[in-house]
DNA sequence: TCTGGGGTCCTAGGACCC
DNA sequence: TCTGGGGTCCTAGGACCC
């Protein structure tokens, strides 16, 4: 039988598990965003529903500007544990099948499946993640991870949409090299200095001109994604972690000394606690500062020894202070831990 | 559009050692 | 002392994704 892909997302998920247990939302505009008053500034748009989406609200805007593009919306807080459970529901329905389940995040996964009717176990699964979690999902198909995601974005929503080697020219030539996941806007910036704009200009770019510009491992590697080439490995084996990490935006810039320096402590407990939680150590710790002009600094240092205490990580957190300029207001401060190596033979 | 939070991977340059 | 080349570690920054 041959080996197939199939990529399932679930549709607009966050506002689906909102409407699961609040079923009056149905067919309303929601938005799911930081806090429950789109008011409040330095707020924006987790997840939008189809009917939001129609007055141009998406995802990492400011809730202030969904709230004036949609008045009529429905805003809700976030619920992360929430959103954790019902993820889970939905990825042991799917473990269900006879696939590999690669867990990709909160809202999908990419399935490694041997059928000779990839399209039929696709709307078998469809059916079944409704019936048993009141969730839709769309699926994509292909010969490998990268078509399979590709071929989802056809198939929003509740669809099914087959791209493989024999249709990715007749599908994907024409469009924009962002269109492919892994090109944004940056990198479209440059390729577009290069001439290459479409996928099909990408696919028969010049290869030593990529190399010569990206590097040579991302130079070749976006010409293979401009042909629709990628792997198909699909593991059920999550790779380990490698880092935990926890920010905060303040809603009015920090200027005092004592205050930014217990907004790290507080940081670093919750990362440290979390590092714990998942029995793991930590080997280097950063600190990330944004100033009020957005402008973004990241300083990190290994420590003397891997540690799972809060009070040394804080401690190097505030000594990390000593390497950024502390004359300006800050808005957002965060602390990260880069974790030690999980000893592979060991496990 | 006055711009969140949580991640991953790649590249480049300097220090240091042989 | 006019001065190579390779390997590894460390840090910073860029880019991208959900």
């Amino acid at each position: 039988l041959p080996r197939w892909i199939l990529h399932v997302d679930l549709d607009q998920f966050l506002v689906a598990v909102e409407r699961r247990r609040q079923p009056a939302l149905r067919g309303q505009p929601v938005i799911v965003g930081g806090s429950s008053d789109p008011s409040v500034p330095r707020k924006v748009v987790t997840s939008a529903s189809y009917e939001a989406r129609a007055y141009g609200v998406h995802a990492g805007m400011p809730l202030r500007t969904a709230s004036r593009r949609c008045p009529q919306a429905v805003f809700l807080e976030s619920d992360k544990p929430a959103y954790d459970a019902a993820s889970s529901e939905v990825m042991d329905v799917l473990r269900d099948f006879p696939v590999i389940v690669e867990v990709w995040g909160w809202d999908e996964a990419a399935l490694g499946a041997d059928t000779d009717d990839p399209e039929a176990l696709a709307r078998d699964m469809q059916r079944c993640v409704l019936n048993r979690t009141g969730l839709s999902c769309s699926v994509g198909i292909g010969d490998n991870k990268l078509r399979a995601k590709m071929a989802t974005g056809f198939a929003k929503p509740a669809g099914v949409f087959r791209l493989t080697v024999d249709n990715w020219e007749a599908v994907m030539g024409h469009r924009p090299v962002i269109d492919i996941v892994g090109i944004g806007r940056r990198t479209a910036a440059k390729l577009a200095a290069l001439d290459v704009r479409t996928v099909r200009d990408l696919a028969t770019a010049d290869v030593e001109a990529m190399r010569a510009t990206f590097g040579p491992r991302m130079g070749p590697w976006y010409v293979l994604m401009g042909r629709g080439i990628g792997s198909s490995e699909v593991t059920a084996v999550p790779r380990a972690r490698r880092s935990l990490s926890h920010q905060v935006t303040f809603p009015t810039d920090l200027v005092d000394r004592e205050a930014i320096e217990t907004e790290l402590v507080t940081l670093a407990e919750e990362v440290t606690k979390d590092v714990v939680a998942e029995g793991r150590t930590v080997e280097r710790v950063a600190i990330i500062v944004r100033w009020a002009s957005f402008f973004t600094r990241t300083r990190v240092m290994k420590l003397a020894e891997p540690t799972t205490h809060a009070a040394d990580v804080a401690a190097a957190a505030i000594s990390l202070l000593a390497r950024v300029d502390m004359d300006r207001p800050i808005r957002l401060l965060g602390v990260r831990a880069d974790l030690s190596p999980i000893d592979e033979s060991s496990v």
